[in-house]
DNA sequence: ATCTGAAATTTGATATATCAATTTAAAACG
DNA sequence: CGTTTTAAATTGATATATCAAATTTCAGAT
């Protein structure tokens, strides 16, 4: 706890290697759909636009390829594949993945965890009256995480960190709506419930349909925009 | 259809990639056990004992950090995350992705995809007598295809497929126990009876016990080896 | 004009070189 | 001796060069 505290991070820009930042910037690219799919990507054009070498940016598309955003054909190239249907698809794969956390935060979770999920829920109530989006997607944020950790499952936890692909303006404006904003409180305080009952199949079951119902809500607000 | 045709295909290691086919030797070497969980992987060193350069086996290295196989430190190195406790994970995964498959093929299937599933449950059930375990584990593939190619989620498949971590050698070894043989097939007809039925729910509870009880015991197979 | 095919060009795949952060080794200091 | 500094070696990250497959261009034949 030296002088060192004193200084703030650099932007973040500068922690990620280039590779890193080029990963972020060409998914965002195709999530967002300024890179449409079927758009064939030339890496030294690519490279060339983004100001570096091809290296980092080759091993950047082979993780969006693992990711099933491009499509490599071998001494061809690159092709993006995103469209609304994979769109649909990746808002399914997070509500599996999502579930089975649950199901298995359900069979493991502890009391203190418990009562974490209690506070959130508690708040998230007194969210509803103030309005303040921000706050509420940060509960919302932490409110899964709790499941998360209770879970004990890292690796189906970034599975599904894999499968966002909702902007923060979309989760915005999904959240403006007050109707919804009190259903995803109701749905959270029923996943919690079945969570602190122990019982896996419950929550399983609701934190899918919660996924599923909000999701088919942001997709319509993604493909509006 | 010339002369060409004539023509058997050349030896697999030669139509992929350099970076593909050292992406496989990893990934076999991982899940195999022969490079352990925490190892870490020195790039030049490992490259050079392949015989290749650095690029396609960084390429590889990425695509295995994307898959949560190995984790990357920057600027310090890449290191082996692979245990028991993440190959049960990866089969939960598979378990949540598989019925979730199961769940959209029963909304989506056909009748033509229903007569193919039937068809294929009588083959198992006479192949259940024959005991010729490789045919046993064609038919189980082709039975899952089918489910995948009727629900139409071709990023789900394709992301599910990532999970795979069984040897050949599991396989053989878990299906040559008769009682094994028997609760497949009807956990099988189980679940092409929900799917045919367009039981989304039960479709997707069938498939999802089904992948876990035939994957724990997998799981011990390999355990043990 | 259209088709064929060879030459030129483009471009993904691979190899090598350079850079800079990290680690290790060694030296200097107490 | 043990601790801290500093220099050397290692190595991941990036850049550049080379190779070969695929595409394009265009001359020449029909």
């Amino acid at each position: 706890m030296g002088i060192d505290n004193a200084l703030l991070p650099v932007a973040p820009v500068f922690l990620k290697s280039l590779r890193d930042h080029v990963y972020g910037l060409v998914r965002d690219a195709i999530l967002s759909g300024r890179l449409k799919s079927g758009e064939k990507l030339n890496e030294r054009h690519l490279a060339g636009q983004l100001g570096i070498s091809t290296t980092p940016l080759k091993e950047a598309l082979r993780v969006l390829e693992a990711e099933g955003l491009v499509r490599s054909e071998p001494r061809r190239g690159i092709y993006v594949t995103f469209n609304a249907g994979q769109a649909e698809e990746m808002m399914l794969a997070r509500a599996a993945l999502e579930s089975m956390i649950a199901r298995q935060a359900a069979k493991r979770v502890k009391d203190e965890d418990v009562a974490l999920m209690r506070e959130l829920i508690v708040e998230m109530r007194a969210g509803l009256m103030t309005v303040d989006v921000l706050q509420l997607i940060a509960l919302n944020e932490r409110f899964h995480n709790v499941i998360h950790e209770a879970s004990g499952c890292g690796y189906l936890r970034r599975l599904q960190g894999g499968q966002s692909i909702y902007t923060h303006a979309a989760r915005l404006s999904v959240l403006s709506e007050e109707r919804e904003r009190f259903l995803a409180v109701e749905e959270h305080e029923a996943i919690a419930n079945a969570i602190a009952d122990r019982d896996p199949d419950l929550a399983e079951r609701l934190m899918r349909d919660h996924v599923i119902r909000s999701g088919e809500k942001h997709l319509i607000r993604v493909s509006e925009a």
